[in-house]
RNA sequence: GCGGAAGUAGCUCAUCCGGUAGAGCGACAGCCUUCCAAGCUGUAGGUGGCGGGUUCGAGUCCCGUCUUCCGCUCCA
């Protein structure tokens, strides 16, 4: 892979200009964070899937797939904790750049007046002795009861504004109580935001009495709540896992960076259920499995690396990271959790449906234990094209720009060319093409020089090219060339087949 | 979100101090050519991101807005 600034910008020229990835809605000038995969782009997309569900589902006998719908009851959400843990308004400070929680803001301020209650107690407390009456005072001195009756004040119209959804009150409240930033003792704040993960719509066709829904923010919640179904009809045994690929949307405040951060993206997802003790082992396995994928296409070793998590999120007990590096730096592709018990353990509580599987060894029902890996699609498919973008000088010194994906993930795994036009070589070319075309993806090109369509196929990363000329009429022949190595070598026409067939195949990437 | 930069044909870019936009590549059609882009001919393609303002006249100056990139910030 190329490094340096420009690398990053070309990778996205590139990715537009040979139809791998638009900017969504771009002839309006388009919608911020959001793309649209192309022609090529979606291939190379479904391909890396396909590899993925292939490695994950068929080659384990004890995990199996599911296609979770988007849309869930909103009380999944409550269970998950997404609900109450990101719901904050935020707000800016200017000066200092600093982004604080306007609640947290306001209730800080609240605090200090109740420590000079406090204060102004304990002071009291001294001066009158044994004598003291704590309650009077609280009710009768005038200052404790003012600032007492500020505090109250203030939070009746915090909780106000926040049930009214009222924003700019919030602001308001905030500036008039002149709260400053700890950090630069400025005052001068931005508007209040609400910071809402989650997308919501609502479902029901008539606007008033239809139920708020949310966007799922991760695909996992839909293989918790069919954990049981799966379990039963699928006759799982511990430990068994379930994967799935699907959208999932999170509303970024800053998204940015190309496809890395989307608004809209996919993740791929296997949760692991496993005896409650045994999750560590596990952990560790999953941790190896997975960077082994990531290695079985052919990536570079010393583009990846484990980041462990100091700070676990509330329902995991152990969190890695897969790194890749791109061409902005070292970032996460990959999520090895050990959530727990906490998903599961959750949704029994809120659905009040036993969520226990039964281990027909010790006799004992219990929840499982969680252990996730979970990747991004579109960040997979970043890592796998900006590893294969590459420039080369060739000897003769002229340029060629070309995608070295990994054979099998390649959105054409072979591209037919005749020659020339003319002297039947097209016709020649196009029963070629008939043949090959019920099992691989083809290209078919007969128009410009031969060069400069070899050009076109590396650019898009087609990894082979077949070539019809007049021998090819005289002894069925061709000549199969190789894109990274640019090498010709003449195979009969029966035998395509079989070579595109052996060197593009996943089997190959397989340990 | 803040700061900086940018936005002109599919792509890369030009257009002096404001005078109604051009090139190369690419695309398409044809010619030539028996193996690694840039031979020949022709054609198409732009209300200069969008909206306002100043001006006789704005791609050019000003304001707003959208989008992208870079840095900071944030990221279950």
């Amino acid at each position: 892979m190329l490094k340096g600034d420009d690398v990053f910008k070309k990778i996205i020229a590139h990715a537009k200009e040979y139809g791998f990835i638009f900017q969504s809605s771009e002839i309006y000038d388009g919608l911020s964070a959001v793309y649209d995969y192309g022609q090529n782009g979606s291939a190379l997309k479904n391909n890396i899937k396909d590899y993925w569900w292939k490695s994950m589902v068929q080659f384990h006998e004890n995990i199996v797939g599911i296609d979770a719908a988007i849309f869930m009851h909103p009380t999944v959400w409550k269970a998950s904790g997404h609900v109450d843990a990101f719901n904050d308004p935020l707000i800016d400070n200017k000066d200092s750049k600093k982004r604080y929680r306007a609640d947290v803001l306001i209730e800080d301020y609240v605090a200090k007046l109740e420590e000079k209650i406090n204060k102004e107690v304990e002071k009291a407390r001294k001066r009158f002795g044994d004598s003291f009456d704590e309650k009077m005072f609280r009710e009768t001195n005038p200052r404790v009861v003012a600032n007492r009756e500020k505090a109250e004040a203030i939070m009746k119209r915090f909780v106000a504004a926040m049930d009214a959804e009222n924003l700019a009150d919030v602001k308001a409240l905030i500036e008039e109580l002149e709260i400053a930033c700890s950090m630069s003792g400025s005052k001068n704040w931005t508007d209040v935001r609400q910071f809402n993960l989650m997308f919501n719509t609502s479902m029901g066709s008539l606007s008033e009495g239809a139920s708020q829904v949310y966007l799922r923010p991760e695909t996992a919640q839909g293989i918790f709540v069919n954990y049981l179904n799966v379990q039963k009809t699928g006759r799982m045994k511990i430990p068994f896992g379930i994967a799935q690929i699907g959208k999932a949307f999170r509303n970024e405040i800053v998204a940015r960076q190309f496809i890395f951060r989307m608004r809209e993206f996919e993740q791929m997802e296997m949760q692991f259920f496993v005896k409650p003790g045994e999750e560590i082992k596990w952990y560790e396995y999953w941790k190896e499995e997975r960077m082994k994928w990531h290695l079985s296409m052919g990536l570079p070793q010393e583009m990846f690396r484990f980041h462990d998590h100091d700070k676990l999120a509330h329902y995991a007990n152990a969190a890695a990271d897969i790194q890749f590096e791109f061409p902005f730096g070292f970032k996460e592709l990959e999520g090895i959790h050990s959530r727990t018990d906490f998903d599961l353990g959750a949704h029994q509580k809120y659905s009040g449906k036993k969520l226990q599987y039964f281990d027909p060894e010790t006799n004992e029902s219990y929840v499982p234990y969680v252990v996730e890996t979970s990747i991004g699609l579109d960040r997979m498919f970043l890592a796998i094209l900006s590893q294969a973008f590459n420039e080369e000088t060739l000897e003769d010194g002229s340029q060629r720009v070309v995608l070295n994906l990994p054979p099998m993930l390649a959105p054409y795994k072979v591209a037919v060319l005749p020659l020339m036009k003319k002297d039947g070589l097209a016709e020649k070319g196009r029963e070629v093409m008939d043949m090959l075309k019920y099992d691989f993806m083809c290209a078919y090109e007969e128009k410009d020089a031969i060069g400069r369509r070899y050009r076109r196929q590396d650019a898009i990363g087609t990894p082979y090219c077949i070539t019809i000329d007049h021998q090819t009429l005289e002894d069925n022949t061709v000549t199969i060339r190789e894109r990274d190595t640019m090498e010709q070598e003449r195979i009969h026409i029966n035998d395509i087949k079989g070579v595109v067939a052996q060197r593009t195949s996943i089997v190959k990437n397989i340990h």
